[in-house]
Parts: C-alpha cells; sequence; structure tokens
DNA sequence: GCAAAGATTTGCT
DNA sequence: GCAAATCTTTGCC
C-alpha cells in the first residue's frame, strides 16, 4: 500500500497495512508470566489497541500510564480473595487474557491476567493517554454518557471506567488474548523511538475495605507526569 | 431467596 | 467536598 498523507482505506484481509505504519510489535506474553509487579510495571508506555469498527476510521490507540496490580488469594483488595468463583475464573488461567468487570453497576474495569495459572493475578488499567483515534473515543465516551463529553482528548481516558468507555470495552471482552495480533482488542509494545517512562508507584486506589496491608503497598504505577492520570500523584511517591 | 457492598464517575453545594 | 446513580456478585439465612 502506497496511500499517501490522509490516504486510502487499508486493504481487506489480515494484513494490517503493515507496511505503511512504523513497525508495531505485540506486547510479549513473557513480560507478564512472572511478577506481578514487573508486569504491571512493564505495561506503563504499551499501548491499548483497538481496531476500527469499521474500514476507513483509525484504530484507538492509548499510552497505558496508569495500573494497579492485584496478586493473589492473599491480596484482600483482590477479586480473587474468595477463591475461584464464575467471575473472577479468568484470573486463574494462563497470562495474557482480558479480564473486564462491572463495578458499582454502571463501569466496566478492563484487567490483564498475569501469572502462569493457577496462580490469580492481573493487573487493572486504570489509565490511557489517548495517542490515535480520538474521535472514536470521544464518540464511544458519548455513547456510554448517552451525551455531550466535556472532557479535554487528554482526559478521554483518565480513569478505569473511562477507559472501558472510551474502548467500547465490557464484559464480553473477557477471555480476548490481548497477546494475540489477531485480536481486535490487543497490547502493543512501547515504539522503539519512545525513551523508557519515568514510573513512580502509589497506594492503590479505592480499596479502604480491604484494611492493611494492603490498602498501602505500593502497588499503584503511574507514568511520571503524565496529563492523563486518574488521580494526583503524591510528592514523596517512591520510584 | 435476600441483603449488602463494590478496583467509579459526575454534578451540584 | 459529598452524594447519587445502578446492578452484579457474593455471603448468609
Amino acid at each position: 500500500v502506497t496511500a499517501g498523507p490522509g490516504g486510502g482505506r487499508p486493504p481487506p484481509g489480515p494484513s494490517r497495512q503493515a507496511s505503511a505504519d512504523a513497525a508495531t510489535t505485540v506486547f510479549s506474553r513473557d513480560l507478564l508470566e512472572g511478577d506481578t509487579l514487573d508486569a504491571a510495571r512493564a505495561l506503563i508506555g504499551a499501548r491499548l489497541v483497538r481496531d476500527a469498527a469499521q474500514d476507513g476510521q483509525d484504530p484507538r490507540v492509548g499510552r497505558i500510564v496508569e495500573v494497579e496490580a492485584y496478586i493473589g488469594e492473599r491480596d484482600r483488595a483482590s477479586h480473587a480473595r474468595m477463591g475461584k468463583t464464575p467471575r473472577n475464573e479468568v484470573m486463574f488461567g494462563p497470562p495474557g487474557i482480558a479480564y473486564v468487570y462491572l463495578v458499582y453497576g454502571m463501569h466496566h474495569c478492563l484487567n490483564v491476567v498475569t501469572e502462569a495459572a493457577p496462580r490469580p493475578a492481573a493487573v487493572l488499567v486504570r489509565a490511557v493517554e489517548p495517542v490515535a483515534g480520538v474521535a472514536a473515543m470521544r464518540a464511544a465516551r458519548e455513547r456510554t454518557a448517552r451525551g455531550a463529553v466535556r472532557a479535554a482528548d487528554s482526559r478521554l481516558g483518565a480513569g478505569p471506567g473511562l477507559v472501558a468507555a472510551a474502548f467500547d470495552i465490557d464484559r464480553a471482552c473477557t477471555g480476548v488474548d490481548l497477546c494475540d495480533p489477531a485480536s481486535e482488542l490487543r497490547l502493543e509494545a512501547r515504539p522503539g523511538d519512545e525513551p523508557d517512562p519515568a514510573i513512580l508507584a502509589t497506594a492503590r486506589i479505592g480499596i479502604a475495605y480491604a484494611g492493611e496491608p494492603w490498602i498501602s503497598v505500593p502497588w499503584r504505577f503511574v507514568a511520571a507526569g503524565s496529563p492523563s492520570l486518574s488521580r494526583h500523584v503524591p510528592a514523596h511517591a517512591a520510584t
């Protein structure tokens, strides 16, 4: 395909105009198979990608800038704390799979399953910085909100429920292999020409029910200085 | 079978 | 800063 700037639509078939774009690579499943805290850090800067619903539209791409780790049955903040249930079953399976749940009866949250089966763990994608497909993200947000979305472009994915809304993610996405380049919803590696993000670690958000030490463990990771974080980062956050 | 609570977001005071 | 919106999942009777 030799389409010029703003040029034609991609051809049908499995080749996703691979030659026209800067080389993108799938996010390696190996990075998700080991320690979940390492996996969480590795996901900062990676891309969340959703293919366009129709030819001629831009795919949605978000740079992951905020995540949280939920690790094992002993983590009282994790959905795995009550053992395997119908809802959390996928957490006990292989890494790289999507786990999506509904929270507060209205918001969906996307997790990436980590660690080898049968260890239950996952990383919650809390915020992304829009990179491409911004119009599609806003349109999806407005469908969910059933009204105008006043947020700035940089804030379209600035929270776990907002990531799901902007990317049309719901529980039907549970089980999708996010490391499969053929998946409509997937992860891609940080572009090679982008520097390593500076990462800060803080306590996780919204888990006061879990008690200590789970409330305080620094298992939330953010890309320092991103305009798309769900919340402000404490000044003394660890690296 | 029923009650309670939740890995959130938004808008109003 | 606080409360409402909204419904699934889980725990207990």
